[in-house]
DNA sequence: CGCGGTTTTGAGAATCCTCAAAACCAGTGG
DNA sequence: CCACTGGTTTTGAGGATTCTCAAAACCGCG
């Protein structure tokens, strides 16, 4: 057993991810409708599939706690994966408005998600603009996300390139309030990394080493933890974007 | 002179874009909110950038003729183009949700476009729900693009990519109605194609070189033309998902 | 203690890069 | 009509990066 649908544990006003600083207030009204909309919790053990390429999913969810990541495979099975998933965010929007995904996305831990009926959409953009506009907001952002990833996979050497991921990562991680009690580890493991990266394992390895030996990160709790942020993105040649408040459906 | 508002010319009824299949029908109730939506059209030249990095963009535009190219730049000047824009695409979206745009944009070819004003764009969720759901299908789909173009950068060899682009570029721009009387050339140089591909512009030109030996494509009128769009697909590993009907905004 | 998954190391080979220069080509001005 | 110019494509060559193959070391867990 991977997953397991369970009943709603509180009403959304009440969710303890909202609280938190990056989201924006939402009033009443829109979180009795999203109360509405939301029709369930999901557990989702580490290593399963959350949601598959070529499925044309009945949900969305948003990510209540824990790591994921969206992949895709080419016909002979190398996997690039295309970004992470954290707390707050929204994931099966493609499968939702397409006609089927064309990615996967995988669980790296244990995670709670929040189920959205694929069919209440319409009405959804219908009865609470604001909302809808919200969602093209987070789906501008998955957007800008892919952008930088681009950009590092591209154009970026194989160092810069992990000191880019992790730094973002982490960047991400701290932003939404994870491991605000001290140090915390990217549960990922260093095949994750080079399936990001777009090295091979044995390379990802030699490069992280590098970073290792430079006491810019340490590798345990099984992932990744920073200990040196500015000088990873220093090495990156990359600055964080100031983060705007941001909606969670 | 790079860059000139024209007066409006036709409206959007009678826009020559809209007619073509692709486009899914809208109600004449939709049409006449667009045509205000619309406030006038630009024309760009070949070479001129038509958004930049960092500003706030006070307009969004759709393409209603020619071609350009999305890209981001690393601190050194490192240049990785994330994808490419052609008729009835939506660009600047980013520049209007979030406080700054995080890429620019330039035009490869003279381009002629639609403006339409940020501000309104709120007022166009709450008045036409459907057209705002129609805007976020329109980023769902540019971040499927961004993941395949993600995966093969990360994942295929030079051969593969560079194929895979090619055939990409083309099956856009014929779905889109463009040379739909024989053959047409992409228009791109070496150069754009290497920064697209996340190669060196030598090693670019040596696997285009394979490509054009194979006679899988030929290289002129300052561009690229498909021979034989199937091999390339098959080499790399690749098949076009059908193309639903889109909204043109 | 044994097992499976993960990390590490070594080594030779393939890919891809940089540097440098030549060839090509379209447009400009004489 | 031709020389010149700037941009683009092509070629060669040596070197750096990254890959694959293979095996060992490590590590948490039953």
């Amino acid at each position: 057993m991977t997953a397991a649908v369970v009943s709603r544990q509180y009403a959304c006003a009440k969710c303890p991810l909202r609280a938190r600083a990056i989201f924006r207030e939402f009033t009443a009204a829109e979180l009795d409708y999203i109360s509405t909309f939301k029709t369930g919790e999901l557990t989702v053990d580490k290593g399963a599939t959350v949601l598959v390429e070529g499925a044309h999913s009945a949900h969305l969810f948003t990510v209540l706690q824990g790591w994921g990541f969206r992949y895709k495979l080419l016909p002979d099975g190398r996997r690039q994966i295309l970004n992470y998933v954290m707390p707050g965010d929204l994931i099966g929007l493609q499968g939702s408005l397409m006609e089927e995904m064309r990615h996967s996305v995988e669980a790296l831990s244990p995670m709670l998600l929040c189920v959205f009926e694929r069919d209440q959409l319409q009405d959804l953009y219908r009865n609470y603009p604001g909302l809808g506009y919200d969602i093209t907001w987070l789906a501008a952002r998955e957007e800008q996300m892919l952008d930088e990833n681009l950009l590092s996979v591209g154009r970026r050497t194989a160092l810069e390139r992990a000191a880019y991921l992790i730094a973002f990562l982490h960047h991400r991680a701290v932003t939404v309030g994870i491991g605000t009690r001290g140090i915390f580890a990217i549960p990922v493991t260093q095949q994750h990394m080079a399936d990001t990266l777009g090295l091979s394992l044995v390379h990802t390895n030699k490069t992280i080493r590098k970073l290792i030996n430079a006491k810019l990160i340490r590798w345990r709790d099984g992932g990744c933890q920073v200990l040196a942020f500015e000088k990873l993105t220093e090495m990156a040649g990359w600055s964080p974007d100031l983060e705007e408040k941001r909606p969670l459906l």
